[in-house]
RNA sequence: GGGAGCAUAGCUCAGCUGGUUCAGAGCAUCUGCCUUACAAGCAGAGGGUCCUUGGUUCGAAUCCAUGUGCUCCCA
């Protein structure tokens, strides 16, 4: 068989992905076994596979392949979501390029269009998902408006409604002129942005301090043309628009400078609309002049002090950010072009005193990035406080468990000060609120909340007029449902108390891999949920992924151009490399400073493993031959350092410490089993063949590589299955990612010290013929001053083959003219050919060395004669200590002998 | 403005409740090698005031305080 020198991940991948389809070994059933399940953040039907995704999924995919190697019943079930927002804007744009405007079709007809949009683009990132080898559970694939789902939605919406958690008001919502529909808080984004702050001068309505007269008397002042500083009281504002909707001007009651104006009334420039000036503390007196207009329909702290203080509330936006009738002037114009014509205005006619460059932050849609419009509106609110308690405490008392645990601070903090979620969207694509009203007047606040359309009203009865609420619920009111509703959507209908085989089997889940992101969003309602109607968690860990960032340190995003196109990483790296890269430099929570030189270097481990393959698969073996000694104690070596690694990897894993377990892995396999091990038992070539080896080792070397493959295959899955398959014969099924996972045994841990010593060594040996520059092809003789019943005399003939030595002597005495090393606390010697030892520099060396050593005896010495350490320190710190007085004791001995000579 | 977190090698990070020859890993760098598994490789080496300044202690990268710089969350 000609194996290519260079692993080809082009030629496997696919192969191996439609093999395990095939066979179905992602599929999972309920059975006897102890489940491992994950639910999928349900991607967005909008999205591509980003970064952000692979690393997810990458987590994702390690997790349940390990957990199905172990012998649980692995469940990962995959899906979307149907991102109302996003997916909308994505339609209307759609139809926008056919010439179809949403105004002109109806609400059946959209969703038509919207259903027809998903089929074709909602599936793309799930197909993506399997180039990087994604082992869901593909039938069990949901969609969170699936229709079962979608009931679902529904369910929950009326259980809450019943229990009174769900209430109707009018509230100060984050708008989104370009989506024309309100948001929850959090998809509000804060940005810092240069403005301005327009200082703007309110004209006192003459006479207004008798309070006698009415708003809007005539006042005899000209209020075109203020003129002496005393006639007007001025206030800064970095939205002069908004004055269009002031009613009234407030002042800390504690300001000197205004403390005058009591009872007094200003005009509101240009359309002089008489508002009185108000006295709250709330009013930050540093801030701008001190004195805040209050408007009280475009701003929550003003609506606030409205309703604090009565006052009327003037709302001048149409719903798509143009000043409306109500605004007076530039009725129909834009806010942000209202903005500007204002401002000159203003100046034109003498009411702006200045204007400063000032930051602030404004917030931004999520979804659109149009600026939020404060807006009162009439929205759905889920009552948030009580159904939050129990999420709350399981995650303080780390029932549920964050990694890392840095994120439970800012979990409590959002909980204890969590407020009610809005979540009716005025949207068409989502769950319809299933609120009915009927048309009467007399009837108009009567709400009915039922699944169907009622036959008539609950009110005046009458049977015509009613329907049905135009709003859709916001998405994560879906999505919070999901760790429940993918495996049975039927039982927030209330049919049965368990619910279904699925969901008694496989809830809660283990552990969820999310963005801390979506902390809020996402992972604290579903844990609200699961406790409203579960009464127990939707999982049992949290993993939080960092953010990938480029090298300059910002997010990747397709916005901004600086992410690569995870398909083609693939293609170029292969999808194992590409996962080793993301992991490796991905500690939990934190950000990833992603390189491709990264999956690079995981492309690298790939080639290494796969040559590793190579040579052992090139052995010649011979069935008689009796296994050297040298070979036998490699293998016992190998197998402790195997066993020990394991338990450590494992310890890793439980703390979700998945790239120092990676690394851990890397490292096994790299140096000890390609470094090391292999050369250790590697045949040597005599006549330009190589020697066979003998059965055992053979055997043994196989079973050895076949533990590293199942070790490395949750994150390497494609090439573990392929060599898997090259190695051995396997059956039909005889797949690595159904295989045991290798169970670690207990293991001897003299070899391990045995071996780090022979090492030590050997690296000693290396590196004096690095210095001398001896070629490796020059044997050298070898004396350690040792008798022969140590423990090196086991690993005499490996150290004889790893640093070509044509003898291993042991001696009882210094060995003259050769350059000499210790490593413990035994002394070697190594014999090099005439002419190339530099004695002089030997003696340097050997002096620095004695000059370390005691120095560091110095310090131990000290510490050791200190009463108060020696009084407070712990035994077996006492003890490490006395050792390392021995041991340095030893080594300036054995200098001192060298040095004399 | 309120809260949280971080600062260790050129880069990315380990370093648990203070005490192993405690200053580590990977990558990068340097030197020498195309040695019949692998140059996507092999062998070896160098590299750090553990952010500043104090304090606690027999002992501090580790605990406390201050300052500086950065990041995130909330308003």
């Amino acid at each position: 068989m000609d194996i290519p020198k260079i692993y080809n991940p082009a030629l496997t991948e696919d192969k191996w992905y439609n093999y395990w389809i095939e066979k179905k070994f992602f599929k999972s059933t309920p059975d006897g076994r102890k489940p491992y399940t994950v639910v999928i953040p349900p991607p967005n039907v909008t999205g591509v596979l980003h970064m952000g995704h692979m690393l997810n999924n990458t987590i994702q995919d390690v997790l349940v392949r390990r957990a199905r190697m172990k012998g649980f019943n692995a469940c990962w079930v995959p899906g979307t979501d149907h991102a109302s927002i996003a997916t909308e804007a994505k339609v209307v744009a759609l139809l926008k390029q056919k010439g179809i405007d949403k105004k002109n079709i109806s609400r059946e007809e959209f969703i038509q269009h919207a259903w027809k949009w998903k089929e074709k683009h909602g599936g793309i990132i799930l197909e993506q998902l399997k180039k990087l080898g994604a082992s869901c559970d593909w039938d069990r694939t949901r969609f969170t408006m699936d229709e079962d789902l979608s009931e679902g939605v529904i369910d929950v919406f009326i259980d809450l409604y019943k229990k009174g958690l769900i209430y109707r008001g009018v509230r100060m919502v984050n708008w989104d002129p370009s989506a024309l529909t309100a948001l929850s808080d959090e998809e509000v984004i804060y940005k810092e942005v240069n403005s301005k702050l327009f200082f703007i001068k309110y004209i006192f309505v003459k006479g207004s301090e008798d309070g006698n007269r009415k708003m809007g008397e005539p006042t005899g002042l000209n209020p075109d043309s203020p003129s002496p500083i005393s006639d007007y009281i001025t206030v800064a504002t970095t939205r002069p628009e908004t004055i269009l909707g002031d009613t009234a001007i407030c002042v800390n009651p504690n300001d000197s400078r205004y403390k005058h104006l009591r009872g007094k009334k200003v005009f509101v420039p240009l359309i002089n609309r008489e508002i009185p000036i108000i006295f709250d503390d709330y009013v930050a007196m540093e801030f701008g002049t001190g004195a805040l207009k209050v408007t009280p329909a475009h701003d929550l702290n003003d609506y606030q002090l409205g309703v604090k203080h009565n006052l009327p509330v003037i709302d001048i936006f149409n719903e798509n950010g143009t000043i409306n009738k109500n605004g007076i002037l530039f009725t129909g114009e834009d806010r942000f072009s209202v903005r500007k014509k204002i401002a000159k205005e203003l100046e034109l006619k003498g009411y702006l005193e200045k204007t400063d460059d000032m930051v602030n932050k404004v917030g931004y849609s999520e979804r659109t990035d149009a600026v939020i419009e404060p807006k009162l509106s009439v929205q759905w609110f889920c009552k948030m406080k009580n159904l939050s308690k129990p999420a709350l405490d399981n995650v303080i008392d780390d029932t549920i468990r964050f990694y890392p645990s840095k994120f439970k601070n800012t979990y409590r903090h959002w909980m204890e000060n969590i407020k009610d979620w809005c979540i009716s969207r005025q949207l068409w694509w989502g769950q319809r609120i299933p609120a009915w009203y009927c048309s009467c007047t007399e009837c108009s606040k009567v709400v009915m909340i039922q699944k169907n359309k009622p036959e008539k009203c609950v009110n005046c009865g009458c049977t015509e007029e009613i329907f049905q609420d135009e709003d859709v619920l916001d998405t994560w009111f879906s999505s919070w449902l999901w760790p429940v509703s993918v495996f049975d959507p039927t039982f927030f209908g209330g049919k049965s108390k368990t619910g279904n085989e699925d969901l008694q089997y496989y809830y809660p889940t283990n552990d969820l891999v999310t963005a801390p992101e979506i902390m809020f969003f996402w992972v604290a309602r579903m844990i609200i949920c699961g406790y409203e109607y579960m009464g127990k968690p939707p999982f049992k860990n949290v993993y939080y992924t960092g953010i990938v960032r480029d090298k300059i340190g910002r997010k990747m995003s397709k916005s901004l151009g600086n992410s690569p196109d995870p398909l083609d990483l693939i293609q170029k790296y292969g999808a194992d490399g590409v996962r080793v890269g993301m992991l490796l430099c991905s500690p939990a929570g934190n950000d990833l400073p992603f390189d491709e030189s990264l999956c690079e270097q995981g492309r690298n481990f790939a080639n290494k493993i796969w040559n590793a393959f190579r040579l052992v698969n090139g052995f010649n073996v011979d069935e008689i031959k009796i296994q050297p000694e040298e070979n036998k104690i490699a293998i016992e070596w190998f197998r402790a350092k195997l066993n020990s690694e394991l338990k450590i990897i494992e310890k890793l894993f439980e703390e979700f410490r998945i790239s120092e377990a990676l690394m851990a892995i890397y490292k096994l396999i790299w140096d000890d089993f390609c470094a090391w091990y292999l050369e250790m038992i590697k045949p040597e070539f005599t006549d330009g063949k190589p020697l066979p080896v003998d059965k055992l080792t053979f055997d043994s070397t196989i079973g050895l590589f076949e533990n590293l493959l199942k070790i490395i295959h949750p994150f390497m899955p494609f090439i573990t299955e392929e060599i898997w398959h090259l190695i051995r014969e396997r059956n039909e099924s005889g797949s690595i990612m159904i295989a045991n996972f290798p169970k670690n045994e207990s293991f001897d841990n003299q070899i391990l010290k045995t071996f780090s010593s022979l090492f030590g060594c050997v690296v000693s040996i290396r590196s004096i013929r690095n210095e001398k520059n001896i070629s490796p092809k020059i044997p050298l003789i070898l004396f350690i001053k040792s008798d022969e019943t140590g423990e090196l005399k086991k690993t005499e003939l490996l150290i004889k083959k790893l640093c070509n030595l044509s003898s291993v002597n042991f001696t009882k005495t210094k060995v003259d003219s050769a350059v000499s090393f210790v490593v413990e606390q035994t002394e070697f010697f190594v014999s090099i050919p005439d002419g190339i030892v530099d004695a002089a520099g030997e003696k340097e060396k050997l002096l620095k060395d004695l000059e370390y050593h005691r120095g560091f005896l110095n310090s131990v010495t000290k510490k050791l004669a200190n009463e108060k350490f020696v009084a407070n320190a712990k035994p077996e710190i006492l003890f490490m200590e006395k050792k390392k007085l021995a041991d340095a004791e030893a080594k300036i001995k054995a200098l001192e002998e060298q040095l004399k000579g």
